[in-house]
DNA sequence: AGCGTTCCCGAAAACGTTCCCGACGATTTT
DNA sequence: AAAATCGTCGGGAACGTTTTCGGGAACGCT
């Protein structure tokens, strides 16, 4: 249907070459201003659109970098792409998102379509499970260069951009500890909910937990340690009602995530513990819930704005010199403190 | 660097023509199966990787569908998009996904890659403010097949699949008056967060309020009909701070969406007015937010999933049969009662 | 008048693929 | 034995662009 119009079309419409209408379209130098204007016009009223495909095609640049991530349900990856966007945007190339929903087969695929579209450059925050690794080194030898962001695979040479996630959950859970201290417990019993093991963040949040422990002389009790199969807030309410059932009932709580945690202080609530003045409570990767639960649930909150950003620049920067050599990025995060674990914020609330 | 391996490299690799090595590639029937074992191993030996421009530009199809959204911070339309590859991944097609932070022209210029990229359908969903009606018309007029869904540009020839806000508003509503009179209240006064006048939706949702007042012999107070400039939960806090500053309280309050009465019900809760007893609260578009409130929000659910898996079959539909009709596809809703509205309901919680 | 410049433009190759057409030997049919 | 068919392959055009190269016209200069 209606057969798109090509250069040709203007060529034999203004009885020019259709080297000329090129090169009047590209605004190049050698073309009288009388022809490009009658080329210009001539493209609107014909409603042409250069084809892309054939554009690619010769010059060796399609403007196309490719994001792959493991899900966008959670805004918690959205707000990445935002920023991703908006960097890219600004020098030109177009963004083309991919989501494979935590699964490595389709994580592949999408590497592939990404490679067959020959992307100049990709972002990738890589599944919980099935690291394709040897994809990811393939791609990079091939020649098109592979930024990592938040999740990133630790035996690939490629430049990085996370956060210290055992840093934060050191700090996160001093924090705890510190609180249940002020008020009145000098060997508080802290609970961890932790995350499934693919997850190589979970065993970096898990050592901050202990070191953290074992700084201020607490005994890491592995019957406080929950292994959670998946990361959901129901998934966190089942754990915690398990907790209470064997009467196994924490003076604070620090979850893997927000939605750990708040399936478990509603379970919490629900069975008449008072929060924080009871059990205490702390989650990690600050979501939009943190600021509805009430109390509002304290908080590890990643700088994602800043992610998003840093990441792009770290690709931009190997598109326009390969030869750039590999950076990693450890982005600071921000502890929030709220009611959920601090008695003293409640009022503000 | 690593110049790409093209068809030619493996013909000249194996001593046969290009030809031979395209038809072994495809599988076609007229190449002997050794030549085609030979080709493929050394394809892949040479980690050969089909130039999908020169593909493209000869074949005229793309097999690439774009989606235009608002936003996916929200998982609202993430939802949506899940259920939109889920259905073209099966169909061999690849998403092509582009956001628009609300903004016209970004929606103009997404529409514009999407047309060049020669995408064979394109999903919308459109922004609030400013219509690129025009654009689509010519989209659709230059044989590219569009669906919109959610949000649709009323005057605009074209399939769509939509809920019938009125009715669903219409029906929150109405329970919000019976469940107001229950209580023992005769003439409730029933408060309502509009949405921006820009969205569409806003109109109708407010229609479906006024009516049901009307339909039960209450009046239309338009003191009680607040306007909001956005839909967040900020600016839903903010406008209920003014409503009390005026001691303007309602005995129910329906929310144009989930943030604005979550916003609402916070400062409620905050100055002591108790949620259901003393005002009973509705959202609609059930987010995720609705189920961590306490009490829990009654909202109004659209079947997230089923908009996507038909705005896809739609596009399908029409890709494969251009002349097919356009057609109108209104889903049901779920009127979701919980505790924000309905005393019966909390001890559920 | 002759020369060099400058300005504008056309011809044609190239990008990597698909596909039509024809060629060739081998096999089968008449 | 000649003709038709079959199986396999190569040559080359085509897709819509960009870009290199070269050439003609117009101009100014000696």
């Amino acid at each position: 249907m209606a057969q798109n119009k090509t250069i040709k079309d203007i060529a034999r419409a203004l009885g020019i070459s259709k080297s000329t209408v090129s090169r009047a379209l590209a605004d190049r130098f050698d073309v009288k201003p009388e022809t490009k204007k009658a080329v210009l016009e001539m493209a609107e009223k014909m409603h042409y659109r250069p084809n892309l495909f054939a554009q690619n095609l010769i010059k060796r640049r399609t403007k196309i970098i490719g994001v792959v991530v493991p899900e966008f349900i959670n805004s918690f990856f959205a707000r990445i792409i935002i920023q991703i966007q908006r960097v890219f945007e600004r020098e030109g190339f177009h963004v083309l998102i991919t989501q494979c929903n935590e699964s490595a087969e389709a994580e592949r695929r999408n590497l592939q379509l990404l490679e067959e579209s020959m992307a100049e450059g990709i972002l990738i925050s890589v599944t919980e499970k099935g690291r394709n690794t040897d994809y990811y080194r393939a791609l990079i030898d091939s020649g098109i260069p592979l930024v990592f962001f938040n999740r990133a695979s630790a035996d690939v040479a490629a430049s990085r951009v996370v956060i210290d996630d055992y840093k934060w959950a050191f700090f996160a859970v001093e924090h705890l500890i510190a609180v249940r201290r002020e008020m009145g417990q000098p060997m508080p019993r802290i609970m961890h909910f932790q995350g499934p093991s693919e997850i190589e963040l979970a065993g970096l949040r898990y050592r901050g937990y202990a070191d953290a422990l074992r700084k201020h002389g607490l005994p890491v009790d592995s019957s406080l340690v929950v292994r959670c199969e998946s990361i959901t807030r129901e998934e966190g309410a089942r754990m915690m009602e398990r907790c209470i059932a064997q009467e196994l009932i924490p003076d604070a709580l620090f979850g893997f995530n927000d939605p750990l945690a708040i399936g478990a202080m509603k379970v919490l609530k629900r069975k008449g513990f008072r929060i924080p003045q009871q059990v205490s409570v702390m989650g990690f990767t600050e979501s939009q819930s943190a600021l509805i639960t009430e109390p509002m649930l304290s908080s590890v909150a990643q700088p994602l704005d800043r992610m998003g950003e840093t990441a792009a620049q770290l690709l931009l920067e190997k598109i326009q010199h390969p030869a750039a050599e590999n950076r990693t990025v450890v982005l600071e995060g921000v502890l929030n403190i709220r009611g959920s674990s601090d008695p003293k914020m409640l009022e503000n609330e």
